[in-house]
DNA sequence: GTGGTCTAGACCACA
DNA sequence: GTGGTCTAGACCACC
């Protein structure tokens, strides 16, 4: 629950806020189950509006991250190991298809763009 | 110069038009010294405002992807191959670098990323 | 008395349980007289605050589902056969107006509606 | 685009814009393409605020009815004749559904209620 | 205490 | 001109 927002960066608050706690849903970092600090509190200490947390929060219930319980706060959503798997790979494989395209319109054969990837893991 | 441009898409349509030519001129699909068609030209045939067109040439230029010579029309500006091996680079980088990250924050190995890419090559 | 509850649902859970047991007055299914479990026991076997037990039943008390007779509990209030009639009239009321009125705006005909309904029920 | 809203409805009022358009939308009252007018103005005229309005747009648009192109408006999104038939069919099936388990929870049998359901059409 | 909704007003990027 | 994002602060319903 490390949450943490980069103003400076052109993505919007409450995007960088959807992709940290979706990523750590997917990648089990936060077990299904687990209670989510309030708003409020997740407003204040980041430093952002409420709204634009609860923005976030809104999109992460949508595609069934979370789910909120009214009065009583927002949990992480139960999820199971294949569907889990499965997000996984639509998540990486929309990266993926873009980065190849890139590659090849700027005329990078594979091996190349492979040998980057091994350098930066 | 087969330039398309999606209006639906969420990235602005000056920006799409950045991309492509920026990625022809890396990849030397479009040589230096080509002449691009006028502006009026572009924008009629894609359909969108001339304030578009010019607006991705205006970046194009300010990043030296063009030249303007006035009176004549834009010119693919004249690049050494050093540079454009950095730029072609440079581009490829970020885009990597955002995948690796992602790919580690989902919880995602090297191997499996770089099997993934090879697929989708 | 079986009364259950979907913490995940969007609707208050006082909500769903003064449902369930307006309707199984409305029914039949709890006579006239019968007493209920006490607060604290429905409390505690469904796993709700006593508060949201209390306000579902201070809620199906006033609308004269429910008598309490203080020190010896909540009994399902008497009602006679007109009066019961006419409230499950309301009830369904409500909800087959709201129907109608969206096949209505979707331009859905009459007879394909009754066809749904007989295919459900 | 007749809007409206009632604001002493419980349901909350970007609720109540969302199902008014995508009805429209679904019954063919809208035309794929047709453009919405500014969220100011739909903000103006019916008196609520522009993040309302907004809020509502945003639903339309990630449920696939409506698209926007930033700088240019929002448009109605087209969508093929049995993709419309289909949501048709789920959101009458899903309150059909809700509609024949009251009656059924009511005691209601199935002749009492589609007579009801022929009186209201 | 929690989340859900709404307002008024602001700034930015895009066409 | 358009929509996209954000803020500050308010009120409500629910637990």
């Amino acid at each position: 629950m490390n949450l943490s927002v980069n103003p400076n960066d052109k993505t919007p608050i409450y995007r960088q806020l959807y992709e940290q706690i979706a990523s750590d849903v997917l990648s089990g970092a936060l077990a299904p189950g687990t209670p989510l600090p309030p708003i409020r509190t997740v407003s204040r200490e980041l430093g952002v509006s409420m709204i634009t947390v609860r923005s976030a929060w809104e999109m992460l219930e949508r595609d069934g991250y979370l789910l909120t319980r009214a009065g009583s706060g927002c949990f992480v959503a139960p999820i199971n190991e294949t569907h889990r798997q499965t997000k996984v790979d639509e998540r990486l494989s929309a990266a993926v298809d873009a980065l190849v395209q890139d590659a090849k319109s700027l005329g990078v054969d594979k091996d190349a763009l492979l040998e980057m990837i091994r350098d930066r893991f």
